[in-house]
DNA sequence: GTCTATACCACGATAGAC
DNA sequence: GTCTATCGTGGTATAGAC
């Protein structure tokens, strides 16, 4: 049965080795491919192992992408958790801005793009595409695998925006983790944006770095009911049928 | 040959309807399973028409995709390009506001997410997940889409907010359609966010309208290198090796 | 326990008959 | 235009070797 040696198995016994370099092989092919284009074949042929070797320690195609995501995200999220205690500890009761909390979701997803022994950028554009997959297994695994990350910080949010509603910071923080996940996702969707100026390729930290700023102004703009953007909708559109 | 009959279609000649027959199937079934997990068989079976008929009127399930997604977007898009005009015609030279743009380019969204007969908000939640899709093939369909719109629009932001370095503003764009898009493919994700508390499974509207604000106060914020959140990542991530 | 060989059915695609 | 037959490949399951 599926021996727990998930993330040690330095590779001392050639059993334990198989499940990791199955591990290996598969999360370097889904990230270049994707889950549903990259085939069983060809992950055990990457991996030199037997094609039912996969059915026996992971089950299904499934259970193996889901293996593959929490080997990394559930440590990266132990660390947005972690960070988020420290930089509380480091202030007074309920005084934490909204400016570290931001950073301590975001600093732990900048080091995790920029170590290539997790698989670096690439695995955080897996993980994003991973977030809009239709697939209803992917957003059950996901939700269960955030969920208490997700409460942690929406906690620390509420303390910092005491005069935002709780509803209303629930949808601001999708739309964050909307925004986070799509941008990591669609590094080659630039050129929808910059047609012909090829932007430098930037590796995801400067694109990080683009990217608080903008959600920190959203996450403190003013409610919904002052904005212009509404105004508008509201002549353009009578109320629904 | 396959009759460029993609929309009107009324239905008088059996040899056209099946092409329409099979656009609507698949349209179904794509918004319900997603691409790769929909097949041909199930398509055709649900259009009442034979298997090797995708193959003659589209070619390649591929093509029927892009099909399913035009026969929408097209006048979507063309849409919030008119709109664009009217608003920018109803003002004088150059003064018009990020609000009327911004607003532009969400109402005909609103528009076919509340019209059934277009596919109503499950369309939206469709493009949504293509436009952050790994196969190649859509990538390449979405920005051919919407480069012309998106242009656009990129042009009418530069505008209104002249200090913007073009840079800056390439990314604020990207971020949007980033946000505009995930929140729309993300309806179940919700739960993500609000665990237990079953936020009304609001039709896209409603989020819609949140969605507004957060990306006018992002696309409206002070440059990144004054950000308190860079200063955080600087912080604690020293510059990269 | 761990691994292998092999069989099974559904998939996308296509050639050729009608 | 439409259909049937068929090919190669996909995920999965199992029987049995070490």
């Amino acid at each position: 049965m599926r021996t727990d040696t998930t993330t040690l198995a330095v590779g001392r016994s050639p059993a334990a080795a198989t499940r990791v370099r199955i591990l290996d092989a598969a999360e370097a092919l889904f990230m270049e491919h994707g889950f549903e284009a990259t085939s069983l074949r060809l992950i055990t042929q990457a991996a030199a192992v037997n094609l039912a070797a996969v059915n026996y320690h992971f089950g299904t195609k499934e259970e193996l992408f889901e293996a593959v995501l929490t080997r990394r995200l559930d440590p990266m999220n132990q660390q947005r958790v972690a960070r988020l205690d420290r930089y509380a500890a480091a202030v007074a009761p309920a005084t934490l801005g909204c400016e570290r909390i931001l950073a301590a979701l975001l600093i732990p997803a900048l080091e995790l793009a920029r170590d290539p022994a997790r698989g670096g950028a690439d695995f955080l554009r897996l993980v994003g595409r991973a977030y809009a997959d239709p697939a209803p297994f992917i957003r059950q695994f996901l939700s269960a695998q955030y969920a208490p990350m997700i409460a942690r910080f929406k906690d620390a949010f509420a303390r910092a925006l005491p005069h935002l509603p709780r509803r209303e910071l629930s949808w601001r923080l999708h739309f964050i983790m909307g925004a986070l996940s799509y941008t990591l996702a669609a590094t080659d969707a630039l050129r929808i944006i910059a047609e012909l100026n090829p932007v430098e390729t930037d590796n995801d930290e400067l694109l990080l770095r683009r990217l608080a700023p903008f959600l920190l102004a959203g996450l403190t703009a003013p409610l919904p009911e002052l904005s212009d953007v509404t105004r508008e909708i509201d002549a353009a559109l009578p109320p629904a049928a």
